[in-house]
DNA sequence: CATAACCCTATTAAATCGATAGGATTAAAA
DNA sequence: TTTTAATCCTATCGATTTAATAGGGTTATG
């Protein structure tokens, strides 16, 4: 499932990327018009910006901007800064790998073969897909 | 992220597909094999037998077994039964749709376009993924 | 210099997860 | 008929995670 950390940070991307200028746009801007807590995005937005995605300006007539072009943004980027790892078990994953404690063998495991498959396509999916393509 | 009870179900139930006969093999066998606690796995194993999965002899001599062919056993039904939706989101999700109360017009979410597609191609995996493709 | 905004840390309530406990029931075997 | 080996069932518990809140600190603009 996906957490509404993820949801929301996804919305507000979307609303950032809607913006015809880069000019900085208010917290609760966003937090109104996309029904999120303030607080709540503030802390995403913040993770966010402190991963290179967004960037900020402080005081009066501050807020958040796009650091980069909406197409250049890929899904992937937003899900693993903000969901954690695409993969459903950490011995498939691409950049939070784990090996599993109860399984002697990977390759042999069934487990890690489907969830293998599903992980491919699911890359696949988010790789292609932009920012700029959710916000067409 | 895959729960436990999604992975030692699959793991469970792919042992009981390696098996030659469909004689009933106990929780404690399967349990020390792939180092699943064996409580756990008993009530694991419960819910599959109440969805018409498995079938059980109770006593000596007792124990679990699958009630159909695995090539018939899609892993879509044992992932909605141990994990439940496949969809990422309630929204996008046949068996177990939900509206989002934040969310005026799902037709204009940019969470459910991506998810939506991210489902549609998951989905096709697990329905073309049987527990007998998964035991050989 | 007042104010509007982001910045940062800590806390909390609720839910979920993984596991455990302890017996009740059933059926085969002695 | 009694013992034994197995599933059946409900309840509980500790740990973790999630979503949200609180409360102030810091900074830049007008």
């Amino acid at each position: 499932m996906l957490s509404k950390k993820t949801k929301y940070g996804i919305k507000a991307l979307v609303y950032l990327a809607k913006q015809e200028d880069r000019s900085p746009v208010q917290i609760s801007v966003i937090s109104e018009s996309e029904n999120i807590s303030r607080k709540f995005l503030e802390s995403i937005l913040l993770t966010l910006r402190k991963n290179g995605v967004l960037g900020s300006k402080k005081g009066k007539g501050g807020g958040y901007y796009l650091l980069k072009n909406p197409k250049d943004i890929p899904m992937t980027t937003v899900m693993r800064l903000l969901e954690g790892p695409i993969a459903m078990v950490p011995c498939v994953s691409l950049n939070f790998y784990e090996k599993c404690d109860d399984c002697p063998d990977e390759n042999a495991c069934a487990v890690n073969k489907i969830m293998l498959k599903v992980r491919d396509n699911t890359l696949e999916i988010l790789r292609n897909t932009s920012l700029a393509d959710l916000s067409s």
